[in-house]
DNA sequence: CCTACCGATCGGTAGG
DNA sequence: CCTACCGATCGGTAGG
């Protein structure tokens, strides 16, 4: 876990951290160059320019996600089981990296078009490989709702709430999180009782 | 519903809308004065600071949530009817204002001490008591749940997510909003199928 | 509500 | 990676 970063790789790091806790616009390079200890000119050899620190956090986490995703449904199954993969692959995501996860969330406003467009047409697209795995649960009687797009907002706001509460060492790991998010989620969607085959876990405390 | 606003709220209405769009840091004083056609000066005339406004925003939204609960736990009943009421009261707030909301959701931090702290506490205070009536409704079999403070999250997840697409001329209005997210939380915390009683709405459309 | 202005700080560059 | 510095802009004040 403790790699050797280069010097634009902790420039990144810290600059995420940094966005995360006071947000984009009240970070300045100099608050970046002072949790580096080194000038803010120096910042200037390894990137172009503040907002560029930002395109690679938002366009390198967007990457994950699809990435995740498509492993996840590389698997088949039914749509409950595929959902319930696809919403593992999420919040391994966003759990791996929060720092990262809350840019990606609140701090892509910030970003100058072209790439806020295409940062925007990223998401839809994401959000809409969700919103077809929900319609096909719905068109083959898996799931009951009445609004697919909806059910959709709903699994988001659930997803990505999670950078909020989630702390490593908290009582919960990803896997139990994602479980119990898809059980609060799909015993809302079920048409069904499979609820004992989701299985809510409870508590196992690593510290 | 077009009231006439004293020259301080509209400033404090169009910092809002700013803060919302921009971020709280992102916005200038003279990207206020120029959205109302004033220079930065004469702001200053009815504000102390930039951050005042943030405050003003923060804390008058928290009273209006507050207020809502407190109507809403004015009348008795179940722990399910009292968290629908309590989340529809929720609702009710949130969209009555989507700027206001989106600030006091996002912008907080940008307050100092000991705004920051109050603020903080004011937010767990709310939290706590729809915890409670989890809690409540755990304990007498209403609510089936492996964690009480993951349902309370998940709650809040779906309600502060609201302002990210709720648009006031859309195909649901507050009340649907409302009884759609009941009916898709509770059914997943409720134990017995009382389903039918929950009745998600389908969609009028008023445009 | 304006003009005139303050010191501080901003993102970034030149040149080594 | 540093020193030295740039023009622009920041939140805010004085005085009317």
């Amino acid at each position: 876990m403790e790699a050797v970063l280069s010097r634009k790789e902790q420039i990144e790091r810290t600059a995420t951290a940094l966005f995360k806790t006071k947000g984009f616009s009240a970070t300045s390079m100099r608050d970046l160059a002072n949790a580096l200890g080194i000038e803010a000119a120096s910042i200037y050899s390894h990137i172009k320019s503040k907002e560029e620190i930002l395109q690679r956090v938002c366009f390198r986490m967007a990457q994950e996600f699809f990435d995740a995703l498509d492993t996840a449904e590389s698997i088949n199954g039914t749509a409950t089981e595929r959902l319930q993969r696809a919403i593992a692959a999420h919040v391994q995501v966003l759990t791996k990296n929060t720092a990262a996860s809350a840019v990606f969330l609140h701090e892509w406003r910030h970003l100058s078009e072209p790439y806020l467009t295409e940062y925007l047409s990223l998401r839809d697209r994401y959000e809409g490989r969700f919103r077809e795995v929900i319609r096909e649960g719905i068109s083959n009687g898996e799931f009951s709702v009445p609004d697919e797009k909806f059910a959709t907002l709903m699994i988001f706001s659930g997803l990505n709430w999670i950078h909020t509460w989630y702390k490593p060492d908290g009582k919960m790991n990803p896997e139990e999180i994602a479980e119990n998010l898809s059980a609060m989620l799909l015993t809302g969607l079920n048409n069904t009782q499979h609820n004992t085959s989701v299985n809510p876990i409870h508590l196992n405390t690593p510290n």
